[in-house]
DNA sequence: ATAAAGGCTGTACTATAGTACGATGTCAAT
DNA sequence: ATTGACATCGTACTATAGTACAGCCTTTAT
């Protein structure tokens, strides 16, 4: 027979700290188990499934808010949602490629004009952010 | 003659909050002109131009950290540090896109079978994050 | 039986970039 | 001279995602 799972056991078996999880409960992303005589919450199995949910939706750019809808969205089948919820997240990360690439461009100019002139004149890169 | 350049003045120049530049001193960004008679600090137009060398420095991703060390090196003329705390920050932003690229191929795969499946079936997004 | 290990609760702290506000004092315009 | 707008300072709060710890209690192993 298994020993109970502890709030620690859970942790070391999902690969996060026991703070995380308690993070997690507080914030009403996860279930606390009820206290059991003694004083200590016994976990199920599910529990270390459900912090793997976790991880695998900030994963793919959910925050712990969007992924307590999520949870909610599941919890009444609400599978047009979840694409909805889905389809603006793709939104944000294509808006957040572009405008790294926009500030990739700039770098990439900046240092190179950096390297042409050989460190010899005013920093171009500082002088850039000076400029009006 | 014009009036004296008060913090508030500064703020509007430079549009951003009073509580900003406040800020940016409390962490060592721009100087705190000394108080004068009465107890009011006045500014120089220096200092608008240093709020907007900041802007322009975070728009091209560096943190305020990354900023205040932009501005000891330029105190130092030291334009190889400039360059290569540039280049540091475009291997960082090349990064952050190919992450956000692999999320965006991710969520366009799990969008795609929502579509196909019409919603009919058990939701493939929430499917998929509860796959180990 | 005792000690080490671990759980429980509440609070405080980390980083990042600010924003808000109360109490008190000053400046400028009427 | 009075009033309204603005400045100062210190502290606390926002969002996001946790981490750390003190003080106390329970469980487990020796």
């Amino acid at each position: 027979m298994q020993s109970k799972l502890t709030i620690g056991k859970v942790a070391k078996a999902a690969s996060v700290n026991i703070e995380t999880i308690r993070f997690y409960q507080r914030k009403g992303l996860i279930a606390e188990p009820a206290k059991a005589l003694g004083g200590f919450r016994y976990y199920s199995e599910k529990c270390i499934e459900e912090i793997h949910f976790i991880k695998r939706a900030q994963a793919i750019g959910f925050t712990l808010e969007d992924i307590k809808e999520l949870l909610a969205m599941e919890a009444c089948d609400a599978c047009q949602q979840t694409h909805d919820a889905s389809l603006i997240k793709l939104n944000m990360v294509n808006a957040r490629i572009a405008e790294l690439e926009r500030i990739r461009e700039t770098l990439r100019e900046l240092i190179g004009k950096c390297e042409k002139e050989n460190y010899e004149t005013a920093c171009p890169i500082i002088d850039s952010l000076h400029k009006h």
